[in-house]
DNA sequence: TATTGTTATACTCTATAACTATA
DNA sequence: TATAGTTATAGAGTATAACAATA
């Protein structure tokens, strides 16, 4: 038995599932690459476009809205407000939470953070044609939602 | 100014680049659960990949391969042997060296892996008609390609 | 001098539990 | 009794440096 032709052996890269995981780790990564400039990284962000959706959420409401457990909220909110990005005021209805308001910096923020993502998407495939652009994101949404992953959603995060 | 209807957000789920990393992630996740009651974690079954294609390589030697830093290799190798998967052996033309060898039972592990694999490749993209499963993959395989990235070469799996 | 395998160390992430103040 | 925020601690994972044996 000769192991290098016996056929024993796994195409990883001839395996969609591979080539999904592959191409979305280097994604995530170079996402982070363009973020950093803006002084922010994936996670960051994250909560960024969550409070852009809906200012003033509490750090339990955004840990839910992005599957993380309200411990690392805090974490993240303490970066943030390091930052400037965001502040925390009192909750209208609840003393015991904490109501997160994006900052004027942060709103400013947005628009160019928006424009990293696209340059990226046409980093990534932007070699394609511009239907052929649409129909794959088109077919990743739809594979994103048979999967049942949450539309915006994205846990393990570097 | 109403941050709800002002247009700054940044709609993830309508990005390529997002879509890929957020089904990445999740392939990732669902390999590594169906790798595991064969007793593997991804990083293993990249190594025993590796080593089904040229057995009796150096832990430097896949290191290199799979882009990690040798001390690493040192940790994997050591999960490996214990689990009865690969044998360390004299490398027969340099006294530093491991030759590292897949044990049978190894061996034997190779086709449920790659059957776990397309399973997986059927969860994902099952639903979709086989020639536009094809076209898919080849446009993925393209992808990474242009990307730059080594085929069948993925760091940072869980 | 450079390389292979190894160990030790520090640093980051993550997961869990526990505490407080409110509800 | 349950929940929001916080803190502390332990575990996994990673990166770097250093060492002994050999090239």
């Amino acid at each position: 038995m000769n192991e290098t032709t016996d056929g024993a052996g796994v195409e990883l890269a001839d395996h969609a599932s591979f080539l999904l995981s592959q191409l979305g780790a280097h994604a995530a990564q170079r996402f982070a690459e363009r973020l950093q400039p803006l002084g922010l990284d994936p996670k960051q962000f994250g909560v960024l476009t969550q409070l852009a959706k809906s200012d003033g959420q509490s750090q339990q409401q955004l840990a839910d809205a992005m599957r993380l457990h309200r411990n690392v909220m805090v974490g993240l909110i303490d970066e943030l407000e390091g930052g400037g990005f965001v502040q925390r005021r009192r909750h209208p209805s609840d003393r015991r939470a904490h109501a997160v308001h994006l900052t004027e910096t942060a709103w400013e923020l947005l628009p160019p953070a928006r424009e990293a993502l696209d340059a990226l998407d046409t980093e990534l495939i932007g070699g394609l044609a511009v239907e052929e652009q649409r129909h794959l994101t088109r077919l990743l949404r739809n594979l994103t939602d048979a999967a049942g992953l949450a539309p915006g959603v994205h846990p393990n995060l570097p």
